[in-house]
DNA sequence: ATTGAAATGTTATAACATAACACTATACTT
DNA sequence: AAGTATAGTGTTATGTTATAACATTTCAAT
C-alpha cells in the first residue's frame, strides 16, 4: 500500500478533513514551536494533527486509537495525555470541558480566549472567539473584584446546517 | 448525641453553611417542587442540602462520602448521580463541567444562563449572573446563526479575599 | 386489590485521567 | 569525547468520574 493510498484512507477511515486552514494551523504551530524553542516531537506533532484535522471534538481515547492505527505503534493513555498537556499549555488545542473533548485551535497563540458553539445534533463545532464578549466577561468578573486568569465558555444549540433539516 | 449536636458536628466536620441565602434557597426549591408537582424525596433533599451548604464546589465522591455519613447509610454511586440529574434537570444546582464539580443555585428558576468565578487559591466559587452578559452570548451566537440551548460559562481565578493577602 | 410508573438498591463496569518509575534522547558543559 | 542534566517517552498500575443493567420497592391512580 503506497503511502497516498494509506493517507487518503486514514482520512475516508476517520473522517479527517486538510483544508487551507488546517494546513495554515499546522504550519503556524511549527513556526510558533521554531520561535519559542519549544520541542514539538513527532508524537506531539502527530498527536496535533489528529486533533486539528478531525472534523469534532476528538476524545482522548479516540485519539489513542487513530494514534495506534497511523502509527502503527501500540499507545498508552499517558502518551496521549502528555501530547495534550503540551498543546493546551502553548494554546495549540482546547479542552471543551462539557464534553470532554479535544479540538484544535485555528489561530494558535491570537488570544487566550476562545469560545465555542457546539451543535448537539451533528456534534460539529465552531469556534467563536469574540473581542466584545472577552471585554464583557472581563468587565462582569472585574465588578465583583476577580481577576481572571483563565475562562471556558461553550455553547450548546444547533447549528444552522441542523436547523435546516 | 443528641440532634443538635450531632448537627453542629456535622456543619463543623464538613465546613457547611447555613446562612439565609441558604434556607431561602431550600424553600424556594420545596416550593418550586410543590408546584410543578416534582417529587423531592429525602435522597434529593439532603442531597441537595449538602451541596447547597458546602461552602465549595462539591464532587460527587464527596457527596457520596458526607451523605453516607450523614444519614448512615451506605450509599452507592447512582443514588447520587440520580439525584444529581434531577437537581440539575430542574435548575437547583449546576455542575461546574471545568472541575467536575457541583455547587447549589441560589435562585432557582430566576433563569438559566448561570456563570460562575472560581477561585483557584480558596476555591469558593460565586455566581455571577449577568443579564447584559447574556445578551451578548447570545447576540455572538446568533450571529453565526447558532439557536443557544445552554451556556457553561466558567472564569477561573483570584478572588478578592485571596487577592489581598 | 391491581397495576403502572417512578424511585431506589445493588453489582458491575465503562470512560476519563494520572502517579510512579524506568529508560532514552538530546544538548550543554568542561 | 565523556559526563551530566533535563526533557521526553515507555510501561504498569491505579485513581477518579460516571453509567448500564436489572432487581426491588414505593406509591398514587384506577
Amino acid at each position: 500500500m503506497n503511502v497516498k493510498f494509506n493517507v487518503v484512507w486514514l482520512i475516508m477511515k476517520f473522517n479527517l478533513k486538510n483544508t487551507k486552514e488546517v494546513q495554515d494551523s499546522i504550519a503556524k504551530v511549527f513556526e510558533i514551536c521554531e520561535l519559542n524553542s519549544l520541542v514539538f516531537t513527532e508524537i506531539r506533532q502527530k498527536i496535533f494533527e489528529i486533533i486539528i484535522k478531525y472534523k469534532k471534538p476528538i476524545k482522548a481515547y479516540e485519539i489513542l486509537d487513530v494514534f495506534t492505527e497511523v502509527t502503527g505503534k501500540r499507545a498508552h493513555p499517558p502518551t496521549i495525555y502528555r501530547a495534550i498537556d503540551f498543546l493546551i499549555e502553548n494554546g495549540f488545542i482546547h479542552k471543551l470541558n462539557s464534553i470532554n473533548s479535544y479540538v484544535g485551535c485555528f489561530h494558535p497563540k491570537v488570544h487566550k480566549e476562545c469560545y465555542f458553539l457546539i451543535c448537539k445534533i451533528c456534534n460539529i463545532y465552531q469556534e467563536c472567539c469574540d473581542k466584545n464578549l472577552t471585554d464583557n466577561i472581563f468587565k462582569t468578573a472585574n465588578k465583583r473584584d476577580f481577576i481572571v486568569s483563565n475562562t471556558t465558555l461553550e455553547i450548546e444549540g444547533h447549528c444552522h446546517g441542523c436547523i435546516q433539516k
